[in-house]
RNA sequence: GCCGGCGUAGCUCAGUGGUCAGAGCAGGGGACUCAUAAUCCCUUGGUCGCGGGUUCGAUCCCCGCCGCCGGUACCA
């Protein structure tokens, strides 16, 4: 048995969940879904990122301190997730003991290694961003061109960490681990960015008390992002020790946004590296979503409802309006995992009613209501040499090899091909025109194993739906509790099961 | 500026040095009526960004141009 360790960025817990953090999360919960179900032991991960000057300044804001700030915002993300059947083995929070123990025992080693040195630092430093600004790419005014806000100039003694001495490493370890960072365009990215050169870079700050605090020199205390990307470490128990790396380490999947490519692809295999610990098997980079082709809407603006923006859209929102497993499968199946997509209302409305309503809602529709004129509500058992099998079995392994692949746009567009071939059977073999009989019994059979297989198939995506289709054709259990890909062989549909028809599976929008 | 990528049917995209360049959606026509006015079949539609070149032959290879996008260090 494998063992399948994946991860999302944990959130800042300064915004609002938005679709944005939704797109990772449910992405990320779907190959997780997917890879328990071939039988993999699965740890996912995910949690809250709560250090930082600006959380610390948005709690002072507040009146209240960075902790109860934390407090009240980490909730809503782990409230998100769970309205989108988000699955999550563990949610982590960078303020909990065990993280502070992770934190100090890595940092430790890469300090006891030699990899740390102190310096002193001046320059302009950006609190939005946390971090020191070239002049260079400073506006008009010293303003910070990411936050509109001007910068403060800093100088202080910070520890740095001595990343120029890891770009050979890491320029070797790229070429023997190709495939480590995805797709390959950003791959390649990360790469020229280590060839062209590395700087130190300073990984404390003394200005603030809210973080991490440095064990060899309590002053300090760690940048967030030095925290942060320990998580993946403090999950599997780095603080209690080795156990937890032989276990799920270095085989794990961080799933990230492409604005932080460089922290998870340079920093952190460097930062492993001075550990003395494996560098991370793979980073599958994503894109963003956009909305109106930009951050902007043009149209809602004109429509006078205000801006709208990516980060402006609530999970929540959309659950209430389309349901969880539509947002899940438009999340999923409507951009290719790495590419920037489009995310509209009307893209959704097509997209729910073209696949889930249309396709596979109306199948288990019309299947349910033949069955219960022809077969007296009792589903057949399918044809051993339906013309349906062969077609399952492809789309078996295709789907099969596209979740593998980190690929649930091609996943769920190889399942649906199923969908759509026993559509079409059905209407060749026009069950509903003939007498009861073997016939009429066969094609509905293979039609309901269809619904079987799609189940298990789609269940990473649509979960709830999954396990609804799954109980109205009479089968026991939930989909989850299966196990690929035996589950997934043409002919386990037992028949003699009752087949109930229900509510429209997916209700036709609009 | 430099580096990299992209530009294929109305839309989103796939694709290969050589039979008529493909899919889904949208559009048109037909069939059917079991089904959520769903489904199925057929079909309209493309100078494969522009201009050169290599080749017996290029959408796919090379050069130039135009347009768009990303990266160019401490941006959750």
């Amino acid at each position: 048995m494998a063992r399948f360790y994946v991860t999302t960025p944990i959130f800042y817990v300064n915004d609002a969940p938005h679709v944005g953090h939704a797109y990772c999360t449910v992405n990320a919960d779907a190959v997780a879904r997917w890879h328990r179900l071939v039988g993999d032991e699965v740890l996912f991960l995910t949690g809250t990122d709560e250090h930082g000057q600006k959380v610390a300044r948005a709690a002072e804001e507040h009146g209240t301190t960075p902790q109860a700030w934390a407090d009240q915002l980490a909730p809503r993300f782990a409230e998100a997730w769970e309205a989108l059947a988000v699955s999550n083995d563990d949610f982590i929070r960078t303020t909990e003991p065990r993280h502070y123990r992770a934190v100090q025992r890595f940092l430790t080693k890469i300090y006891e290694n030699g990899w740390i040195f102190k310096d002193r630092y001046a320059g302009w430093y950006c609190v939005g961003c946390e971090a020191y600004k070239d002049e260079a790419e400073l506006g008009p005014g010293r303003v910070c061109p990411d936050h509109q806000r001007p910068v403060e100039w800093l100088e202080q003694e910070n520890y740095f960490f001595r990343l120029s001495a890891f770009q050979d490493r890491l320029v070797a370890w790229y070429e023997q681990h190709p495939e480590a960072v995805r797709p390959e365009a950003k791959r390649n990215e990360a790469l020229s960015f280590v060839k062209g050169g590395l700087r130190d870079i300073s990984i404390t700050r003394t200005q603030i008390s809210w973080g991490v605090p440095v064990p060899w020199d309590p002053e300090h205390v760690f940048y967030v992002w030095y925290d942060a990307l320990v998580n993946y470490l403090t999950a599997i128990g780095y603080d209690q020790g080795d156990e937890g790396l032989s276990t799920w380490w270095p085989a794990v999947h961080h799933l990230i946004g492409k604005e932080i490519l460089r922290f998870h692809c340079v920093w952190w295999p460097a930062m492993c590296m001075a550990a003395g610990i494996e560098p991370p098997a793979h980073v599958q980079v994503h894109g963003f979503l956009l909305v109106g082709g930009e951050r902007l809407s043009k149209t809602r603006l004109a429509a006078g409802e205000g801006p709208v923006k990516v980060t402006e859209i609530a999970p929540a929102a959309l659950v209430a309006d389309f349901g969880v497993d539509a947002v899940r499968y438009h999340l999923l199946r409507e951009v290719p995992l790495g590419a920037d997509g489009e995310f509209s209302y009307e893209g959704i409305v097509a997209r729910y009613n073209a696949d889930l309503a249309n396709n596979l809602g109306n199948l288990l529709a019309r299947v349910a209501t033949v069955v219960e004129r022809k077969c007296g509500g009792v589903g057949p058992a399918p044809r051993p040499e339906s013309p349906l099998a062969p077609v399952a079995e492809e789309v078996v392994a295709a789907t099969s090899a596209a979740w593998d692949r980190f690929a649930p746009h091609e996943a769920l567009e190889q399942t649906w091909r199923l969908v759509r071939e026993a559509n079409a059977a059905l209407e060749a073999a026009e069950p509903w025109r003939a007498e009861p009989g073997p016939a009429v019994d066969g094609v509905l059979g293979d039609a309901l194993e269809v619904l079987r297989i799609v189940a298990l198939l789609a269940s990473p995506a649509i979960p709830l739906a999954s396990a609804e289709i799954w109980r109205r054709i009479g089968l026991e259990g939930r989909p989850e509790d299966q196990r690929l890909p035996a589950a997934a062989a043409w002919g386990g549909y037992p028949g003699g099961r009752p087949v109930v028809k229900g509510e429209p599976l997916f209700p036709r929008r609009r």
